[in-house]
DNA sequence: AAACAGACCAAAAAACGAATATAGTCTAAA
DNA sequence: TTTAGACTATATTCGTTTTTTGGTCTGTTT
């Protein structure tokens, strides 16, 4: 790493702790650079706003969550095990980050400013995700493990199945109902594949 | 009707319309009142308190969104069917409600008064929406359409398909993707029927 | 009594202005 | 090139006053 990027990154880091114990709208320009050992012109030596640091945070926590995502998934040694490792992993992995931000969602989900950030986030990671789905799909049917037919369909069908897991996300998330998980993952992906029909 | 009942009516009636025009937040007791065509204390003749006729105004809404739906169900012929009319005739429903309540949603939506409501409906109508599903799936069942089998998992599915269809919800509900909703609503119960296995 | 109105009150919310904090700039020094 | 610190204009907070509002009480009409 260069010497600038260093510093680059303990900037973002001290923002990043300081926003889990304070919470986006509590923590100033002022206390990143103290946390962060430095004056606060300097920061805007290496960024030019502070909403231009929140978002490096942001983007470098939703990276980190897709990361441990699709590496879970290329664990698994089929098309219907990755989808299943897909949705336990995001959700559990979404349960740690709820945990590690729990203060800052506390005082600061009212004000709208964070509206804007999920859908800025949902823009930038709907499309990614549903071509993760999707490839997982192609995979299953390469492998025959998938009726070749659904390859037609395969776009509206990995929407539909992130829709769906975003469903189960918000239910488990939002009603700590974290025991349901492992078998409503098995359910989805059973039904998916086998069907309920005679 | 009684001719108390008649006068109830009227008063809930008045706030139904106010809330749509203003929102919660903005109607007062006094606007009811004179909406009504009564003075103030009169409301408390009927009511305890202005919670009670709003929560009067909400059920009644919550009623008659649920009766939509059921009707729309009881007109079908077979399971499947059912199920897909569940999902296109909540969904379209739920979209003229947020139109008709479009303002009052805009003004009231922040303060979190209005979570404590969503809690309450859910609590409310969550479990009706289960049995109404699991009803469908017996149904299926009894009628060959379903394997057997899936009896024994009845519950914990018609759970999985409330949760996923309100995943479909939100994402066509927050990004006004109606269009899709038809094609989503064959693809999930063609999936669930048929599976996409081999 | 049943159904209502209007004055009344306490408590909550809105309005307002002063004090404070904060994002971002500028200048200069290391 | 990198950093600090003083500086400013704007936004936020905070304490105070004023207004609004849910709810009660009293009394009048039906």
């Amino acid at each position: 790493m260069e010497k600038d990027e260093i510093i680059i990154q303990s900037i973002i880091d001290a923002a990043k702790k300081l926003i889990q114990q304070y919470g986006l709208s509590k923590t100033t320009m002022e206390d990143i650079a103290k946390a962060a050992g430095k004056g606060k012109s300097t920061l805007y030596y290496y960024f030019k706003s502070k909403e231009e640091i929140f978002d490096q945070v942001i983007n470098q926590e939703m990276d980190d969550f897709f990361q441990t995502v699709k590496t879970a998934i290329s664990k698994q040694v089929d098309a219907s095990e990755m989808l299943k490792a897909y949705i336990i992993t995001k959700i559990k992995t979404l349960k740690t980050k709820v945990n590690l931000y729990r203060f800052a969602i506390e005082t600061d989900l009212h004000p709208e400013a964070i509206n804007d950030l999920f859908i800025k986030l949902k823009n930038r990671y709907d499309n990614e995700e549903k071509k993760l789905i999707g490839s997982i799909l192609k995979l299953g049917i390469d492998s025959k493990l998938y009726r070749a037919e659904i390859q037609a369909e395969i776009e509206i069908l990995s929407e539909l199945l992130v829709t769906c897991v975003r469903g189960v996300e918000t239910e488990i998330v939002t009603h700590n109902k974290y025991k349901t998980l492992t078998d409503k993952a098995d359910m989805l992906v059973n039904m998916l594949t086998k069907g309920i029909g005679r």
